[in-house]
DNA sequence: CCTGATAATGTAGTTTTATTACAAAAATTA
DNA sequence: TAATTTTTGTAATAAAACTACATTATCAGG
């Protein structure tokens, strides 16, 4: 948890505080910038506490003392987390609302970077690189996420392909081999047909890897689970911020397949790149 | 623009400086972020020279005094930490890569946040209230991203859907009509066929929303851009974070387009929700 | 609904830290 | 080299933060 910030902290222990702590968190959480900028006095001043009350807050907190603890608050303000109030409101504007999304969009990324496994990261990374053939599968939102992978992974010069048909995916997984990987994407991995699917590409001895979140079916019974954990969107206006954390995931792998190939491969990766120059508008002019 | 890295303002100026101002400069730029957590006396100490003389050189840079200046020492180390030591190195770990590929993502969106125009998103959204139909349009990586955009969107009640075929589209811009909108997803802006696609559209009066880079070609022919100022990638591992920039941006045009629907339509994004329910494992076991 | 224990908060004094005013020392110019 | 300006340090002052302790509030058991 060492990229946790502070802010993200605040907010998180803000039921456990006790009145004057509160009252200290809401001075800060108002206006996180300008507490930076001010004395221990004219916080407490702002928050209606004594300055002690300041003092123990931040202690609570893990810093050497005030000063030091506005100096972690503005590393965390830079950080690009914006904490406050990040639930989208029906009489919102574009104005509020879009910022909103950002954030909470950061901040689950964050959340993913900070726990997701690297040794699960690590053994997906080797299985790939051990495959002859990676079929990514996916439904809905994570259909999406499964072509974008196709994308970005077929340019590793082996047979990939995405699919989205459910009897497309039955069929394949039932004439899996061992060779095979079969990259499973799922948001919740309680999709029935997904989960039947990848208990038949498992049976079939092939590799089934699921990105899928934690303590699901499809978690427990495919080869290897990289598990992610966004937290569940309660807010109806929210979008589901998963399968961009699925995403960035896929991006490690790839960036994990392409390193362990070596330097020789990246001019292969370069040629891929520039078979598609003739198809664009040169950029002087 | 965006107030510059503290950090690197001192190292600009480094010649300018008189020879204690200079010794001040050479012993916080050894180790920047142990001089945010020592006080005006040690660091005069580490440095040779008076308190006096590091509070002058405080001062000479813009700041309050002393600690003001840690402060933003403070936050340019974050920020520069992150900008110096974002690249995928060839001998990275899985430990050192996958925070560096979150980061940037991260990085980015925030940058997109700060730059988006609310003006533009708030025309698009009335431009999509106001549509008969809705198709998306993308190539390659943008082709996923569009996918996701009608996955998103069918939700809303009106025909919605997506194409990454340049002949379908081509069919689709001419016979556009002027209550259709065709929404263009390009990271370059500059592929050929999207823009002559898109010029079509726009000769039929179709309305053609972009979402595409700043002052690309796509862009200055479309009815409406949203532009999207992404730093480009110039290192070779790094992944392309556009898309995920462009599927948040159609999170928020999606919550944008609910908003103005009032809360009623919530039931109607519930009964879709509730559809899916039958294909799913229960949560209680 | 009291009473004693415990936790929370504030007061006042102390210590640390930062700033200012001014004087001494360099450096610069004529 | 003398006058002037700039640089730097010393010492006093002011500001800020912290600590010890006192007071107040909260809560559990009788």
């Amino acid at each position: 948890m060492q990229h946790q910030n502070l802010l993200m902290i605040i907010s998180n222990e803000l039921d456990s505080l006790n009145k004057s702590e509160r009252k200290v968190a809401d001075a800060i959480m108002l206006d996180p910038e300008a507490a930076t900028h001010s004395s221990i006095a004219s916080l407490a001043l702002k928050a209606s506490v004594s300055e002690p009350s300041v003092n123990r807050f931040c202690k609570r907190f893990n810093t050497a003392g005030f000063p030091d603890f506005k100096i972690k608050l503005a590393k965390s303000i830079v950080s690009g987390v914006r904490f406050v109030n990040q639930n989208v409101d029906s009489d919102d504007t574009v104005e509020h609302f879009t910022p909103k999304i950002f954030d909470s969009t950061i901040n689950d990324l964050s959340l993913v970077r900070d726990s997701i496994d690297h040794g699960v990261v690590n053994e997906v990374v080797n299985r790939l690189i051990d495959a002859e053939r990676i079929y990514f599968f996916g439904l809905g939102t994570s259909g999406a996420v499964a072509r974008d992978a196709e994308n970005k992974f077929f340019r590793f010069n082996l047979p990939v392909s995405f699919h989205d048909d459910v009897l497309m995916m039955r069929m394949l997984a039932s004439t899996g081999r061992s060779s095979d990987v079969f990259f499973v994407i799922s948001h919740t991995g309680r999709t029935k047909e997904v989960i039947e699917i990848s208990e038949i590409a498992v049976d079939k001895g092939s590799t089934v890897i699921a990105l899928t979140s934690p303590g699901s079916p499809l978690s427990s019974i495919c080869s290897i689970s990289l598990e992610v954990n966004v937290p569940e969107n309660t807010d109806e206006y929210m979008a589901m911020t998963s399968r961009i954390a699925h995403l960035v995931i896929l991006d490690v792998l790839a960036t994990g397949f392409t390193l362990r190939q070596g330097p020789d491969f990246l001019s292969h990766l370069e040629k891929i790149k520039s078979s598609l120059k003739p198809t664009r508008l040169s950029k002087d002019k």
